[in-house]
DNA sequence: AAAATTATTGCAACTGCTTGCACCAACAAC
DNA sequence: GTTGTTGGTGCAAGCAGTTGCAATAATTTT
């Protein structure tokens, strides 16, 4: 059951625009940038536009079929809540990217809901810091 | 001993637009945005430039003397970092901002560090979610 | 099946922020 | 104090992303 189905399902129309945007997140490796996803569509329909890209992104990050991740590169970058969710590391000093398990926030949102009756969203973080390698 | 200075005793220099932009930072209420600052920098200094503005926080922000939160609103906002830490809860149905004691987060940056040896750097951070009243 | 309603798109303008570059001010060497 | 060097600023252009609006496509009502 595709992201397809989920929005014909909730009474959103299954535009060839939106096939092509869920195509394109679902064909690519993970972690693709708007720019990525339209320039895909863009190559089988080229009168698509980015607006329609962001807008279908943002209908899909709703209804939590994507997550959509900032990982510093002045770019967001987006992923199918299919393929699972986790987290990730950003050193800021070499760049590199730590995957870290979605388990690793489990007691963070266990206290934020015991704590604070607050329900965070918390699918696809990126914490900045410094890695092992650059603490000298 | 003010930001003023550490930029000096750093090597840098203490212009007449950066003692402005820390002065603006410092006056104005928690979280200001690069926008407040730049309007009341202006109102001193005509000539004054967005970009150095800019510039100057993105400066204060590597020697960690602020600290920038994304709320969700569309504009980063800066806190001098003299000020204290702290996070913040931010509910996405009502746009309610809970304040979070730095604290919150020592159990999650033990674990990264310990785990990991990745050292977060969480100073000012922004969690999404539902609030409690909004929780139905 | 035409008319009315609603959802979606494309476009252009705009926002927040960044960057390349020429100019200018401060400090250092001579 | 002139010369060279470095750091900082202002400007204009650029980038990622958003928004208002008119046009269009799909769906519903009649």
């Amino acid at each position: 059951m595709g992201c397809d189905q989920t929005l014909k399902g909730l009474g959103y129309r299954l535009t060839p625009q939106r096939i092509m945007v869920v195509e394109a997140l679902h064909g690519a490796d993970e972690h693709v940038s708007a720019e990525e996803i339209y320039t895909q569509v863009k190559a089988r329909y080229p009168y698509a536009n980015i607006s329609t890209v962001y807008r279908t992104l943002e209908l899909l990050k709703e209804l939590g079929l994507v997550t959509e991740t900032d990982l510093g590169d002045g770019r967001v970058r987006y992923h199918p809540a299919e393929k699972g969710h986790h987290h990730h590391l950003v050193c800021h000093k070499c760049g590199k990217i730590i995957d870290l398990p979605e388990s690793a926030l489990f007691h963070l949102e266990e206290t934020l809901s015991r704590d604070y009756r607050f329900q965070p969203d918390l699918k696809h973080l990126a914490i900045f810091g410094v890695c092992a390698d650059c603490q000298k």
